[in-house]
DNA sequence: AATGAATGAGTGTTCATTCAT
DNA sequence: AATGAATGAACACTCATTCAT
């Protein structure tokens, strides 16, 4: 075989190990089982992978990467996030994110979940994300004159638990929350992003 | 030995599984190191629980037996929520109760994480807690001779995404942000507690 | 089941690796044929032993422990190991050690023929063996008025390569010898004797 | 590639075959590390062997292949065995070749050890060394116009347990002599010499 | 002659659970 | 109520060997 079907193989392991990871969680997880879904033989899944747990790595390390890029696009994108236009547009460069990357969400918030990680992924991906966010906001506010809230930490607070985290729990209970109230993927948009448009930006703006 | 001995050591071993729980989670738990910290044998475990799964769901029935608890207290205690104190005290009521429970909740994230979960733990707190909050605005609405908001549904996205998991996010990351940042509780509380308001009063208020 | 029984049961298990590791050697033994000519349950292995390494060093501490008996043993029954007959005696007790143990033995022989162990089992046992062995010589010699030969080392060397190894490899080699050459036990043991008499006690007395 | 690379790459594999059976067992050894030690594909081995057993078996032919041209040469160079030069030169042949070629010598020990071999390589070995000695010592005799000592199973079990496996046992510890005594080879090699002369010598001149 | 990819059958070890007392 | 012993079913990981090129 050759080096495009060694890479896709690959690919069909960190597919299957998502999917199985989100489903079950990482120590709910068979490595028998993701082979069996990448429709390959178990210990080719050893010759690509260290462990279990380097896959996990792997994903976790994906997952910040594409984040990142995600995050240089919306920056790109969207030049003015204070009008209602901007703000929407970069709203829903991120609820596609999430959606698309729920699967993995799902994983590194249940491994963040646990209590012997001194850190963790969503702390990481918190540092990452918010910084980025707060780089952003300087150039507004200095656009428009005004001075910049002067406690970060105040601000980082804030933006983690309420610009962040319903993020996170938008892709952790998307399905769940259509599935039960019977709402349609557009309709519970809809709502999320009434519901944090309201609280968010008007948390900036009562700054 | 007697009842009250019982009544104790299955204390004990509840106890024992909700530390090792959040500290490794569920599947990641051995019934081997619950008894070992709980301080009995591992048999006497299967003595008064039918499985290790047992164990988890007497741990979540206790909480959200507990969070009904809180809601009657907190409902009674705060009678104007509208209030700058009303709102700071049903605030306290809140963030102590995550704290404190703040093991099993991590537990209770990380299981609802599940992507195979129809529905999950963290949803159910939801419609308890949210339905709750409904019950007192619309009584606090009422009061003012107001009308209350339609749309229902939308008001509950908002509660889950704006108010609830914010809140339960607080339980999942407060030590790792006290580590990270080296914050104090109190100053995470505080800071919580600024942005908290900014976006939730800020929301129910724009209504 | 009382202590009675989980003594007998680590002792079968003893038994059956040690029965194991010298058909097939450590590595090439498994713990589930352990297991099974052991009458027990794979994992109740596990019970008793941290790993399958930990059965090969309870097995190898009791030879080192059995050798010991042996050594006080033999001092004490054979007086005089000058004479004939005291040679005889003090050869007997040994040539039915290594018979008896020489399953062990194999197992010992073998895994100290690796070149990464950088100090071995046998060595430990060379050492054991040949001070006792000098400490009953240096008395013989005392008794006489004879002078002790003064260089330890080359007495050493000695007594492991022309005293020892001979036992080890009657251990090794007895049960083809005897299949080989259709010689009985017996025999084969008379022939050792001469032979080993010939070649070590001549060397004792030419010092 | 010509027919000089495939011998020498056979031979790297070969090389690198015996230094890892040498270091952990032949069970214990695995194929990618030889590939690894040998700077060839794993699969490449199975181009040249047949499977890890057949280069154990090619390793062990060798040494049975070097053994009789040693056995040969030494007879040439050493017309005169009993005189103390000529004693000296043999052993001196013998204790190179088993310096050299300790390697696999010690896996030859090793796997003879197990129980589960009828024969072995070392009786295979102790044969061939032997019946050459009987033969060089035969003739010295007729020479010297004695007559052979008649009971040719006494003499094998002499020269297998007093001549040869002092030797194989030289091969197994030397190391592990020479790193816990703090001995030089030269110093071991003559402390042997001093003790394999008394003993085995002195057996042969008692007949 | 040489290699990267792939595989089947293991291999030591773990673990939730049960049994006998 | 409590325990030491025992078990079956996994489970992550390994390894000799083969395939396709």
């Amino acid at each position: 075989m050759n080096k495009r079907d060694a890479v896709e193989t690959k690919a069909r392991i960190l597919s299957a190990a998502e999917d199985i990871f989100s489903e079950v969680g990482f120590d709910g997880a068979r490595v028998d089982d993701i082979a069996k879904d990448a429709g390959v033989n178990k210990a080719l899944i050893y010759y690509y992978f260290k462990s279990k747990n380097e896959i996990l790595e792997t994903l976790f390390s994906s997952l910040i990467e594409d984040v990142r890029k995600m995050l240089i696009e919306s920056m790109e994108r969207t030049p003015d996030v204070c009008g209602d236009d901007g703000y929407r547009a970069l709203f829903d460069v991120y609820i596609r994110f999430v959606s698309q990357k729920r699967k993995i969400i799902r994983v590194a918030v249940a491994e963040s979940a646990k209590m012997d990680a001194t850190s963790s992924i969503v702390m990481e991906l918190g540092n990452l994300i918010i910084n980025a966010e707060i780089e952003v906001l300087r150039k507004e506010y200095e656009k428009k004159g005004l001075h910049f809230p002067k406690d970060k930490q105040e601000l980082l607070v804030m933006e983690f638990f309420t610009g962040l985290t319903p993020f996170l729990s938008y892709a952790l209970y998307k399905d769940q929350w259509e599935n039960q109230y019977g709402l349609s993927e557009k309709a519970l948009q809809d709502y999320f992003y009434q519901a944090f448009k309201k609280a968010h930006l008007a948390a900036h703006l009562s700054e």
